[in-house]
RNA sequence: GGGCCGUUAGCUCAGCUGGUAGAGCAGCAGACUCUUAAUCUGCGGGUCAAAGGUUCGAACCCUUUACGGCUCACCA
């Protein structure tokens, strides 16, 4: 956080930290949580809501506060629908109705579907600097950790189904209890619970047939449904702020109930909470449900963002709007946009209207670093610029690298990342008009005619002695005036030129184009004339 | 049916704790012997959905209305 202690952030995630200190505070720490069922791949949409909790988290530690932030894996909810885009659906099915944290690992060799899902997300989380404390459910209800929570649910339940039957178009039955069980016998959820001792002793019987009593403080069998489940929950780990998806916070949901469930049963007054939007995919096919089809996970974005530009993409949006997270050609502007308020970080204006503005910026950027602020500009190349250097390079990224001459050693890594990131981009997703590759020896020479022949072989010679040796405008007025001599229009010519180096109509301009490849690569393809 | 969000330039949106309406793109004009969604310079462009209220002052706060979207009332 820079020094302007005197003037209040007006960034979301500064309102919601200063928010939760004045509604919860003052603590000797606030706790911030986040969590998701990890019944699927862990996609683009789930990871708002980590990103938004890491974001408050940061606004608070830069306050001066201490926080302890959360994230539940709720790996003993039940396997509900096999995913679409997981392998293996025949078997996977016969695992429907058990808890997720028992159904096997079909990609890899995790110890569970669950786990699988879970370190897949682990394993990226630190790339863009957010690093929590995992809570695994399934640990802890299966150690009977929760007991007491149970049970107090269970003293309290005909409170709790007043609570829940004030938002239900139909009551739930007299005999309804607050606990789920999974049965010891078939592990499914398939039971019904057919009594309390008033204690710790619940009796079930399942659909398989099997029965028994089982003791709270010892089975790892009873669990709480979700509206239950989220308020105890907040209660143990004294939640002062966790966020959720516009699907909890309607009146009636479980935001909602929780709320009341929390406050008249465990005695714990709600967290602090917004509400987060969905995030759309564009420029590229699949879905964002984990449930149906294809996913955009977290590591499909990274393969084309810096992980400063996705911190950057969610920093920058308020939580409770809508955006698209875009393959396509917004790609460049969203990298522009970035290296735009990166300029302007380090470029602070004198006048007090323009700080305004600046301070906005600047606080995005400073939360969109993984890490530390870079104490100086990190080098800056326009991504187009990046694009086509790649391409003539043919992705050889230690070669772009090597060419440019005023990138200082403290700079390379980030900007390697983002040639990866480039590369990756223009191979996937970047329009046929964008790409290009470079014809080979191997290739041959192209058919022309003899205007364009004698053109292209005066052109070999202007490259041979001026390329790199004159200005990039001087070189060019070369080239324009020896098209001219012949006789040329520029149309032509450049169609020529294009089709002997890259076998295309068009290209990148032109004159900027053979600077970038470099006198040898040019030479090597007109020699052949 | 309830709740939440939105409605600002032709388009996409920013403007957020009330202080003279902004950006990008599109458009128009000019420049670059030039070609990617070319680039650079300049210009025009808005009753801030409507009506009322609070205020010295409202795009912003309150009330009502219209239109659009999402969501809950199964499960998580």
């Amino acid at each position: 956080m820079s020094d302007n202690i005197k003037v209040k952030s007006t960034h979301w995630a500064d309102i919601t930290a200063d928010k939760i200190i004045r509604e919860r505070g003052p603590k000797e720490h606030f706790t911030c949580a986040s969590g998701i069922t990890p019944s699927g791949t862990v996609h683009i949409g789930n990871f708002r809501e980590i990103i938004s909790v890491e974001l408050v988290v940061r606004a608070l530690r830069d306050k001066g506060e201490k926080v302890r932030f959360i994230y539940s894996w709720d790996d003993y909810d039940v396997f509900r629908k096999v995913p679409k885009n997981m392998p293996q659906q025949e078997m996977l099915e016969t695992y429907l109705r058990k808890p997720i944290v028992l159904v096997p690992d079909v990609l890899g060799d995790e110890e569970s579907y669950a786990a699988a899902n879970e370190k897949a997300l682990e394993r990226l989380l630190p790339q863009v600097g957010v690093f929590p404390e995992y809570i695994y459910q399934a640990k802890r209800y299966r150690n009977s950790e929760y007991a007491e929570g149970i049970k107090m649910a269970l003293v309290h339940q005909d409170d709790i189904r007043r609570q829940l039957n004030e938002s239900r178009t139909s009551d739930l039955a007299a005999e309804w209890m607050p606990v789920s069980v999974f049965c010891t016998s078939c592990d499914r959820d398939t039971t019904k619970v057919t009594g309390w001792d008033g204690d710790y002793g619940v009796s079930f019987e399942c659909e398989c047939g099997h029965s028994e009593t089982v003791d709270l403080r010892k089975t790892s069998a009873v669990k709480l449904p979700w509206r239950i489940d989220w308020p105890m929950r907040w209660k143990e780990e004294d939640v002062d702020f966790e966020p959720a998806g516009k699907d909890h916070h309607s009146e009636g949901g479980s935001f909602d109930t929780a709320r009341k469930t929390g406050k008249e049963v465990y005695g714990h007054e709600p967290p602090v909470t917004f509400q987060y939007d969905f995030i759309r995919i564009k420029g590229r096919g699949g879905k964002i449900s984990s449930s149906t089809g294809e996913v955009i996970s977290l590591q499909d974005v990274l393969d084309i963002y810096q992980p400063e530009v996705i911190r950057y993409l969610f920093a920058g949006t308020r939580p409770n709007t809508e955006f698209a997270i875009s393959f396509d050609l917004d790609v460049l502007k969203i990298y522009e946009d970035y290296d735009k308020c990166e300029r302007t970080y380090f470029n602070k204006p004198d006048s007090p209207k323009a700080l305004k503005k600046w301070e906005k910026q600047a606080r995005i950027y400073e939360l969109s670093q993984v890490g530390e602020v870079p104490s100086e500009m990190p080098y800056q190349m326009q991504i187009r610029h990046l694009c086509n250097l790649l391409q003539a390079q043919s992705g050889d990224i230690d070669a772009v690298i090597a060419s440019i001459d005023d990138i200082k050693p403290e700079q390379v890594e980030r900007f390697r990342q983002r040639c990866e990131c480039a590369w990756e981009w223009v191979r996937e997703f970047a329009p046929e008009d964008f790409r290009f590759a470079l014809r080979t020896m191997e290739d041959g020479p192209v058919e022309l005619d003899e205007k364009n022949l004698e053109a292209i072989k005066r052109l070999a010679v202007i490259v041979e002695e001026d390329l790199g040796v004159l200005t990039e405008k001087d070189f060019g007025t070369k080239v324009y005036d020896m098209m001219k001599e012949l006789g040329l229009e520029s149309a032509d010519f450049f169609t020529a030129v294009y089709q002997a180096l890259i076998s295309r109509e068009k290209g990148p301009r032109l004159i900027n184009f053979l600077h970038i490849l470099g006198k040898e690569k040019v030479l090597t393809l007109l020699k052949i004339y």
